[in-house]
DNA sequence: TTCGCTCATTCAGTTTTTCTATACAATGGG
DNA sequence: CCCATTGTATAGAAAAACTGAATGAGCGAA
């Protein structure tokens, strides 16, 4: 690809439009500038080539017998170019592609997608469970569910629910839970790479999390869940997570009521794409499914 | 080509190289800039595609599923581009183009190819008569013969011979002309669209231009060469375009000494291209049959 | 493991390119 | 003959591209 750097593909591109509008003002309409400046790429071109490409005249640009044998080279190129552009930006509208945090789906999401697909039989949905937010911009995912401060530049956000833990056990130890205080009696399953420290709850009965006792870690909240369920302990759970196991009757929260994080649920979607009807129709399902599953 | 203007085609073109090549740095090589240009080229087309194209990693640059897809269409694109340049850049070595004043070329340029071609036969001369110096880098003319100052920006111009002109007329014309004063009695011939007026040749002697007689005005000085052989009067001729004439013995020059015009004649070619066997022979040829016409 | 290496990315600042706006020149049809 | 249309020139403004240095992430060898 030597000689593409020998002059100026922008240049190129307008020649090529030139020769097949067959004036500079066609060509610049169709790339959206000036017939000046289409006159000065093609200028340079032919200054850079060595071969005048067009004969020009008061009607019109006329190609050159070299021009005539150039410029069809060109449109191959450039029409190869254009139709991999095209294909790109085709998305298939059929699937939907969610960016969720991999408990989040294993927990909540996808036991109630099947749901959904029953709504929406025509939309294909793809789930990617990922930690790291993805680039909403550049990769193609269509929307996100994110937990977060709904601090997030440049992307569009839509409140889903505030995140709220409380602890759960199983029923058995949930029989020796009457009061805050007791845990300081049963195991406590730590989350080492929970963002949200059992102190957060704590907070509201004065107790230290230096004080309870140890019990099991876990590299992830879904396995201190299965302990939980399993009567190992006693877990800082929230809702998404426990929700389904504690409607099992698997697990049961022993204390009532729930300590906000300062965090929240948020579907996140590209500010820069519009949506189209499968995005819509999910955010509205999901939005419908939080409600009903969290009455405010 | 709608396409097209969504995206940067340098963009595209470092996308191409980066799949090429697999990395930033061979890229960025390739096409003559550091990585840290073709890293932004890259966020930029994957952010207006919406498009992972590649996965990144310590070892390289690896294409995503879409890039499997992608990237070999760009490659065909922009092998089509290159392919045009090449052939473009593939100037016809074995033909020399020149572009000549007409009267240079049919009076004085043209007769003596023959010898040039019998030293030179692989190569084809093209001559292209045309008043106006064409653009040099533009067009495909390889040398170019011009009467100037020798003021060429951008040009390299070699100097071949001063412009002197001096009268002719036919040998019986000649008969009647002792001392310039004798013009007087002589028609004069002249040129309108000549540069050189009379009086630059009757100064040396105190002459007025407007005291010479009447006489043909023709549009060319070939005509008027054509008419001072007919013996219809004496023109004010310059060396390159009387001297077949004069060998001939078709005209003569009644008064010795030639008056310089202050021009000359220049060899010219573009200071931007590499002059090439033909150009080279051509030149060298040329400067020889000058210096053989007109010994210093 | 830890170091050193190779990559890719980011960012601010600068250079280069590109574009616009305008005026001008040439041409051909009404 | 005039007018509309088309290409060209130029300067200044806007946008893009590029650099160079700093950063971070992964890999392999000591």
């Amino acid at each position: 690809m030597s000689e593409l750097s020998r002059v100026h593909l922008n240049a190129l591109r307008a020649a090529e439009a030139v020769g097949r509008t067959g004036s500079l003002k066609g060509a610049a309409t169709e790339i959206g500038v000036t017939p000046g400046a289409i006159s000065q790429h093609l200028i340079g071109l032919e200054r850079q080539l060595g071969h005048r490409i067009f004969e020009r005249s008061a009607t019109g640009m006329l190609p050159t017998p070299f021009g005539e044998k150039f410029l069809p080279q060109l449109t191959e190129g450039f029409g190869y170019l254009d139709q991999a552009l095209l294909a790109a930006r085709r998305r298939d509208e059929s699937v939907l592609t969610l960016s969720v945090a991999p408990n989040f789906a294993s927990k909540w999401l996808v036991p109630r997608l099947a749901q959904f697909s029953r709504l929406h039989s025509d939309i294909r949905v793809r789930v990617e469970a990922t930690t790291m937010l993805v680039d909403l911009d550049a990769s193609d995912v269509d929307l996100a569910i994110r937990v977060g401060n709904g601090d997030y530049p440049d992307v569009a956000a839509t409140f889903l629910a505030p995140q709220q833990v409380f602890p759960v056990c199983s029923p058995d130890h949930a029989k020796t839970l009457k009061a805050p205080a007791d845990l300081m009696a049963v195991p406590i399953l730590r989350d080492v790479n929970s963002v949200i420290p059992w102190q957060v709850w704590l907070d509201q009965f004065d107790m230290k999390e230096e004080d309870l006792p140890e019990g099991y870690t876990f590299s992830d909240g879904a396995l201190c869940l299965e302990a939980a369920i399993a009567g190992q302990g006693v877990m800082l759970a929230w809702q998404f997570l426990a929700q389904d196991a504690i409607a099992a009757g698997q697990l049961v929260a022993p204390f009532p009521g729930c300590q906000p994080t300062g965090l929240a649920y948020w579907l996140l979607r590209s500010e820069r794409r519009r949506p189209n009807a499968a995005m819509t129709a999910f955010s509205k399902w999901l939005r419908d499914e939080v409600a009903s599953s969290f009455p405010a």
